[in-house]
Formats: structure tokens, C-alpha cells, sequence
DNA sequence: ACCAGATAGTTGAGAGTTCTACTATACTAG
DNA sequence: CTAGTATAGTAGAACTCTCAACTATCTGGT
């Protein structure tokens, strides 16, 4: 568990750094193949995934923006972004008169199957098949325990 | 290595997507952190930290840019910003009459010591803390590893 | 010496994110 | 039933990053 205070050892910034400049350049290269080949962000790729794999390909914004770890704020944007391109629709929910529900288009599937092929290969080129199964198995594991302490508090 | 090409497994898409997920969360807690206690982004304190560490506290903005994998633009718009609030000062490089040099100020340099202990309490409490020694340094050689293959292409 | 091309850095417009304030609807206690 | 509070979502301003265009300087071949 290493000291629990104070700085970190050399080799521990070491593995910090490459971690962030790791992180940095892989979001990087991700997000220029996702907008040059499919003109798609990847938050937006993500936001389209989500409701690909939800009932009816619909979702509450508050649902999406929860599943996604992002600000109410920011689906309200990407949303108005993804609807003005026709790819999403806004509908009032029945059951709540405060919801609204994101709805994907036929459309909006179409672009996101046009898209993954293209997004799948480029995470296996700069992530999966860097690694051994191990590691990015370990990698995995390592990320959730940091999402669950975070989520924790 | 994983089959190499298609889709993912259902075991690597959770991998990935924990990858994701608990990236964006921690990226977010360590920004909010900086914000809070030191109003200074996650991506301004890099810069500073770059500085700090150069003979001189001196860089030109190509060796920042390089350095961060930041675009040069963004470098640009960053010093500007930092200068703006007298942490970081701009010098023509001597050299190359193309060249500009950065060289934090002791403003600067304060400010970075105020921010480092809690930003490094937070990146121990968030990341180091909740990871075994080994799984630490896996995660930054697999990260290495990822750099270093996006380097290279 | 000179011109062409490469390199260094800046600029401004456009896009995405965050933050705060706001509206509207739902729930709950009295 | 109604007042107070919590929840759902939106809107706009401020900020950061990207992209493309631009200026200025340097370098190498002739």
C-alpha cells in the first residue's frame, strides 16, 4: 500500500506520469480517428452506445447522465448537439412530468454502426493489442477499483 | 494478445469500459481538487511542474508543448493565461529569433508549492492508495507501454 | 546573396465543458 | 390541500482546447 503520506517515490512518479501522459495520448488518438472517420466526439460516441443498448434505444437524461459519470449540464448540451443532427429525439416522459427522455434515431443507430468498426479497431491497436491479456485484464480491474472508490466518496 | 481483429469480449469490454469510466473520474476529482485549493487546472499545474524542473525554471514553448504531448496552440493559450497571473513570464529566446522562452516567476513557483501537497494527498488517496504496490506499477508500465506505441505511429 | 521550404509561435473562430441560476414538476408533512 | 423541499432538466456565460490561417525567422541549395 506504500507510505500513506508525504510525496511519491521516484518510481511511483514515474508510473503517475506515464499514466497521465498514457491517458492523454490514447483519449487523444481515440477521439481524432472517432472524429475524423465518423465525425463523432467520444463523449458523444459513448452518449450514442448508451442508448443503443437501452429499451426502445431510450433513456431518462438524468439515467445517461449518471451511466456516464458526466454533468446533468453537459447531456442537456450533447443532447441538443446530437438532436440537431438528427441522430437523438427529445420526448416529454409520461410517467414524470419533470423527465425528459433521449430517444436514439434510426438514423443515430446508423451512424454509430458506421462508426464502431473503425472506434473497435483503434482501441485494439493503441490499447488492447499493446498489452498482454494480463495486463490489460489488470489494467481493467485497477480502474474499476478506482472508480468504485471514487464513486465511494 | 487477444484475437486480432472484430469486436471485443465481453470480459475486455467491461475492462475498457471501467478504463474509461474510472479515467474520467479521476481526472475530474484531481481537476476539482487543483480548482478548489489552488485555482489551478490539472493541465496548469503540469505546466508548472515542468517548469519547476527545468535548469533555470526556463523552457521554450516547442520543449513544453513536446513534453505535455499539448498541442502548441494550446501551450500558447496557456502561458498566456498563466502570465496574465504572474506565474510565468515570456522571453524571447536568444538563439532563435523564432523561439520564445517560459520561465516561471517565484510567484509561480510559490504557487506551485502551495498546490503539490494536496494534489498529491489526492492522487494517493484517489489512485495510489486504492491499488497494491503491484498493481501500481502495472498500471504505469501498461500506460508506458500505450505512450510509447502512440509515439511511435 | 537569394529564394524555397521548414520551423516557431500566435491568433481568432468554433466547439465542448463547467458552473450557477432558473423553471417546472413531484413528493411529504402537517 | 397546501407549503416547503427535493428532483429533473435547461439556459447562458466563462473558460479551455482544437483547428486553420497567418507572421516571422531560420536553413540549405544554387
Amino acid at each position: 500500500m506504500s507510505t500513506s503520506q508525504g510525496w511519491l517515490t521516484s518510481d511511483q512518479q514515474r508510473y503517475w506520469r506515464a499514466y497521465l501522459d498514457g491517458a492523454a495520448c490514447l483519449a487523444d488518438a481515440l477521439g481524432r480517428q472517432l472524429e475524423r472517420d465518423a465525425e463523432l466526439s467520444l463523449s458523444e460516441y459513448e452518449v450514442l452506445v448508451r442508448l443503443s443498448e437501452a429499451p426502445d434505444r431510450t433513456l431518462r437524461m438524468s439515467t445517461l447522465a449518471d451511466s456516464l459519470a458526466h454533468s446533468r449540464s453537459r447531456v442537456t448540451h450533447a443532447i441538443r448537439r446530437l438532436e440537431a443532427r438528427g441522430f437523438v429525439e427529445r420526448r416529454t416522459c409520461a410517467a414524470d412530468g419533470r423527465g425528459v427522455n433521449a430517444v436514439m434515431t434510426d438514423l443515430g443507430l446508423a451512424q454509430l454502426e458506421t462508426a464502431a468498426p473503425g472506434h473497435v479497431a483503434a482501441v485494439r491497436a493503441h490499447l488492447v493489442d499493446v498489452l498482454t491479456d494480463d495486463q490489460f485484464r489488470a489494467l481493467g480491474e485497477s480502474m474499476a477499483a478506482v472508480r468504485e472508490a471514487l464513486r465511494a466518496s
